[in-house]
DNA sequence: GGCTAAGGCGACAGTCTGTCGCGTTAGTGG
DNA sequence: CCACTAACGCGACAGACTGTCGCCTTAGCC
């Protein structure tokens, strides 16, 4: 639908030289400025004073700002997940949670997810982004309890998802709504109560 | 410290008439046009036409864009809470769930939520309304859940105020977080999983 | 070592923010 | 009922930012 060729990204056509340190440049500086200032104060030229490169060089690739910070948040969206596995199943689940405490303490990570927050519902992309970045999260978790599940440490009759969405929806919460803070042992106190009703059942 | 007169709100000089109407119509007309256009994009010119009033005027009261904003945000803020009372714990929880189920579809809530979200950490003002109104909020689903542990229907043992978190927050991660759709089902079933253990007990 | 895609550079129009001074109007208080 | 004056309307303004353009320069590829 575009003839435009701009917003390729990575597909660069000199892949080997300039055009790849600017590209890198331009989305790392985008990266740090949305984190310092957000996403409605970002400037591009200040994007560009960071990154080293005129800003017209921006606007060869990405047609304007909201496809740049697309295109930003996107490059930081693509890091690998580590897969627990400590032999139990709240072993995992303390892992996992006590990773997405770390996770939200750093004011990068936050901010990025404000963001995403924010404009998920008015950009078609990063609803994109956040639905698929999300998908892979959560299956990564479900399998996690299923496996706790085979080993027979949670019911049968569980709904896994349901599990993960209750189980790390307060960290969450914390952070975006309410606004208090996370600490390992809220993450710990959460894995409990939600094997609780598993302990429970155990003793009967 | 600010001798400036602006950012008085209601409390403007000519309480009774063109002042107040200007004060609303623009309080109004800002809220309208951040849920359709979003912060980033908001722009006074538009606001002040949609008003009815001279882009000067708003300036007159409000020293920028982002004090016009968070004024908007606390007036809307400020809605009176119902309070739940069907009798039974179970009945007063799905009420409040369904609630903040409804309150949710609303485009205008979420977009409100979406703003207060990402800008909370950058504007202390939006941090501090944040604060007020989610305390407000829930001290009274608390005071709901410890009325429903006094009549029996919960263990003495259980964190009220944790409760609530654990059983809100997946309203709100689906919402925000992962993007997936709200049903009065869905807030059904939070319920049940959490009064589970409390009727596991009472089988005993 | 030459070809050429891509970046550097500066100018540009258009929009938005925030400010100002002056004229006008509509509440307020007598 | 009327005069006073606080507050608004209005248009001009400087400054910042967005997005575009054309020309020149450079660095990567063969």
């Amino acid at each position: 639908m575009n003839p435009d060729r701009r917003g390729d990204a990575d597909t660069a056509r000199r892949p080997g030289g300039r055009s790849a340190r600017a590209g890198a440049a331009i989305l790392s500086a985008t990266l740090t400025e949305l984190v310092e200032v957000g996403y409605a104060a970002l400037s591009l030229d200040l994007v560009a004073a960071r990154a080293g490169v005129h800003r017209a060089t921006i606007y060869r690739r990405w047609a304007n700002k909201g496809d740049l910070v697309v295109a930003a948040v996107l490059a930081s969206a693509a890091a690998d997940i580590p897969e627990p596995d400590t032999g139990t199943l709240r072993g995992d689940l303390q892992m996992m949670l006590r990773d997405v405490v770390d996770t939200l303490a750093l004011p990068s990570s936050r901010a990025l997810l404000q963001i995403v927050v924010a404009e998920a519902d008015r950009v078609p992309s990063i609803d994109a982004v956040a639905r698929s970045f999300w998908q892979q999260r959560f299956e990564l978790a479900v399998a996690v309890v299923e496996r706790g599940k085979q080993r027979g440490e949670l019911g049968e009759d569980v709904d896994s998802a349901l599990f993960v969405e209750v189980l790390v929806a307060p960290l969450y919460l914390r952070t975006l709504v309410i606004r208090q803070p996370l600490t390992d042992q809220y993450a710990d106190h959460l894995v409990d109560l939600a094997l609780a009703p598993a302990l429970a059942s155990e003793d009967r």
